[in-house]
DNA sequence: GGCGCCGATACCCGGCGAATATCGTCGCCG
DNA sequence: CGGCGACGATATTCGCCGGGTATCGGCGCC
């Protein structure tokens, strides 16, 4: 007899229906079915009478359907007393980009669910440091593209979105459905600032040496294809603001989100694995 | 978040000592040490202090201590209430044998403490049916000795033991360390009473029809190896009264010791889960 | 009597839990 | 001060379980 059983069970009770407590759980149904059929036999008595005209409670089900709801809440404010005793604690989350796209979005609402008490605090990065300062310790866990200098950190991958350049809506290439870097060649690029991890200004640059305008931010790099005429590239997902237009680059690498961080303390191990889960699905 | 791994959490609390927890909790150090670091990662805060001089809880980890105490306290109470609104209930187990085995003993020891509301009834079984009356209905579960006709039933094997035969010390095959049927041929047989279920009048034989004084019991068998001068049969483990010795058959399939049932009621899903356990370790 | 709803069953697969082997670290003692 | 022993962490492998998809069976209903 497992919490996560009685979860199950709960919703099953209170839907009567397997199928759309197993919707409501976010799973499909015979593993529901099984699970019940495995608590049933857990308590050793039949908890729901399955016939044709519906799922109904028996005695036994009616009584562990409140004693599970009393076990659930107690189980919930375990955690939060446990989360009181531990003191205030604090999270400094390094993000680069807007982090508004839906994974973010789920991470932190998950997040925010996980750890109440938890104060958050969000620093932005800039395209000088896609680590945000983790190894200095300016945040606990970086929420960033790779790909970057990894000695000393750990980093896992969450996804990989395919890159692609972005041009004015006059340029002639702009109408092409996908480019290659060979159809940008001479054209001006952007740099990156000095001290930029190498690894990073070597991924967008392709592996040559650049001349242009410098950037430090997203922002920075789109303003320079309007004012400058230097190639922009980020990655595929993000609607490109303006008369900006956005063609796949079919030989550049897929760029990867992920989140990395230096010591693993709980509540960075814990952001991680609702990261992991965030972008999954 | 789970009650299997609060259970961890307070034993190691209770030691201070991942060995000694984890011996107390019949597994080993390594998935232990894991399974708190994953408690520690879904709380969110440290737990323990790991340090050269031992283990210490942290003001979180005490804080832990108790609410996992009491909600375990609480899970147990669960049990225990849902088997009251149940009702009472009765499971009438048919056994072949002394039941006296190690299996044997770990499955009754476990089974009351799972169910200590429900009335065991133990009907033993004789050799003229080794299912002691499943169909029938005699018994609900039947923890007994295989080959037999499983038509309508289910049957799980739990162990399988290599067969002997019984003769007496002064038997001049005694003194042989194993046997073969063929050394055995030309002996007196015993036989089962008529109606017996062919496969395990079969095994039994060795597949051939045999002559010789009827027996309905272990204890029958053995006595007609004294008094009837038959060949005597039975699986190793046992050992065999008075004067009589047992020495190993090579040539005969070993003999599966089998849980089996007719209706899956949740008391017996419980008790072949638990037999299937206890005769594991 | 056919159709549709719904829970059960069969089967497959990925991931997690547990075991074994080994490492790193720290205290201790010679 | 250096080897050694104790102990928790890490690495790796393996088996099982939880979850998925596909399908069946049974009952109600039109």
């Amino acid at each position: 007899m497992e919490l996560r059983t009685l979860r199950y069970f709960v919703a099953v009770a209170e839907e009567l229906h397997f199928g759309r407590a197993a919707a409501r759980l976010h799973m499909s149904q015979p593993p529901l079915s099984r699970a019940i059929k495995q608590l049933e036999t857990g308590v050793g008595a039949v908890l729901l009478v399955r016939s044709a005209a519906g799922v109904a409670l028996t005695p036994a089900g009616a009584a562990l359907l409140d004693e599970a709801r009393a076990l659930l809440d107690q189980a919930d404010r375990v955690r939060v007393r446990v989360a009181a005793a531990a003191g205030a604690a604090t999270l400094t989350v390094g993000i680069l980009g807007d982090g508004a796209d839906p994974g973010a979005t789920r991470l932190a609402d998950a997040y925010r669910r996980r750890h109440p008490g938890v104060e958050v605090r969000v620093r932005d990065a800039d395209l000088t440091d896609p680590t945000c300062g983790l190894r200095a310790g300016l945040v606990d866990v970086a929420l960033t593209r790779g790909p970057f200098d990894e000695t000393g950190l750990t980093v896992r991958e969450l996804r990989a979105d395919p890159v692609g350049a972005v041009l004015r809506a006059d340029d002639p290439l702009a109408r092409r459905d996908r480019l290659e870097l060979a159809d940008l060649a001479g054209r001006r690029w952007f740099r990156f600032p000095e001290g930029t991890d190498p690894r990073w200004q070597g991924y967008w640059h392709g592996g040559e040496p650049r001349e242009g305008p410098v950037v430090r931010a997203v922002q920075e790099c789109l303003q320079a294809v309007l004012w400058n005429g230097t190639v922009g590239l980020t990655p595929l997902g993000h609607r490109p603001p303006g008369e900006l237009t956005v063609v796949p680059l079919t030989d550049m690498a897929p760029n990867p989100v992920v989140v990395a961080w230096k010591d693993a303390t709980p509540l960075v191990r814990s952001f991680a694995e609702i990261a992991t889960a965030a972008y999954r699905g």
